[in-house]
DNA sequence: TGGCAATATTTGTGATCACAAAAACTGGAT
DNA sequence: ATCCAGTTTTTGTGATCACAAATATTGCCA
């Protein structure tokens, strides 16, 4: 009983070990990582870590400096707005996608979700409130079974992840609270109107990112 | 003067050559790809292939089987609804968004790779067309400077390469020509018309993919 | 103190190997 | 011919190493 079928590779196990950490907010833009400094910090050879990071930084999660270098991509304003574009065509079209296989269960554990998100911000917990946020998401655009959108998405995620935890603030939660925008995506869900669920959904987006003011943006122009 | 910062690694070299591989058409769904076979063939070593292969598998251009082998992906009617939906809310948006950056010598590069096309369906030479065609709309959606529409679409064009050119042969082109919807799409540019472009692009799209009927479907079920 | 050349260290790339699991093949029994 | 057990071959994964380029550090001189 060495490895079976159903055990990961390290590789992966990696993979979605640095993915969670940078959709959490764990890594800083402009900060490199190392094969070697990971390889030492998770307990691995190299070979799971560079494979890993290739996948990163394929997926642009992580980017290459033209002399090969890893790093966390830092945000430029175009490349946001960028960001912004195409979660709101992706989100859009994956959510109406969705709407044939909704049904109560999938609602309840909506609301439910949204009731959480709620609960952390009350009690100031960023790191919960990620998850949930995520999950609130994720799970409506995984109701059509799809290998096509969810990538697509969690590569624009992963990109906009690092960044926005950087910049938003549980203080920004609280005054721009994505609940009500929540909520109307679940009303127009169980009213399976694709048109009210894409401009909620849109506004969703929206709203989460343009609560940055300009003198929330990072320093140095 | 062995190595200098401008000579591509063998493994990006590597992935080039495939990705160009898999979007002429040369890659049958279905085949399995070895590590060691693509090594004797390119005459590298595993290592490059290997990071090749998981760029490759990370962007969906081939799949992992539950045993870690790596194959062409197969179509199925439902994925293939979806990469054209995906292609449609993306290439759409793309699009609109290199409006402002469409200058006269840009339309007249696009003209010029729309008569060209015409003379490859012509002279019947399929590679070329290929290879025309993606520059056509390649050029359209990098006319805007970014990196965050082109992997996501490259990625998608990756998985419907190896089936479009399995059944979409020239007979197809002949009868079904996208040179009308070409047309289109340079007319609504010199318009600066986003709405016409966004139609003209999504019919263009459905038109190359909706000509397929039935009876084209590769064998079994 | 500030700039710069020389040196030392860090880093990604590519190569090679052992290993175990999966796949292909073989041969015999029914 | 068909099925199945036993064997051989193929395959991906992970580990380790050499190497050269890039980066960091040092120490000297103006």
């Amino acid at each position: 009983m060495t490895k079976s079928l159903k055990d990961k590779t390290l590789q992966e196990q990696v993979y979605e070990n640095l993915k969670l950490g940078l959709l959490n907010g764990e890594f800083k833009p402009g900060v490199s990582v190392t094969i070697r400094g990971l390889a030492e910090e998770l307990g691995v050879s190299a070979m799971p870590i560079r494979e890993a990071l290739r996948r990163l930084t394929t997926e642009r999660a992580l980017v290459l400096t033209p002399t090969g270098r890893v790093r966390v991509p830092c945000m430029t304003r175009k490349k946001l707005n960028q960001l912004v574009s195409a979660r709101i065509c992706l989100e859009k079209q994956a959510a109406i996608d969705a709407i044939p296989y909704i049904d109560d269960e999938m609602i309840e554990a909506l609301s439910l979700l949204n009731d959480e998100i709620d609960q952390c911000i009350e009690r100031n917990d960023y790191q919960a409130y990620l998850q949930k946020h995520r999950r609130f998401h994720f799970t409506l655009y995984q109701a059509a079974p799809s290998d096509v959108f969810m990538p697509l998405i969690e590569s624009v995620w992963l990109q906009v992840s690092p960044f926005l935890s950087l910049t938003l603030s549980l203080e920004h939660l609280q005054s721009y609270n994505t609940n009500d925008r929540h909520v109307e995506i679940i009303q127009a869900l169980g009213d399976r109107d694709a048109t009210g669920l894409g401009f909620a959904i849109e506004a969703d987006i929206r709203h989460g990112i343009g609560s940055l003011s300009e003198k929330d943006w990072p320093g140095g122009g």
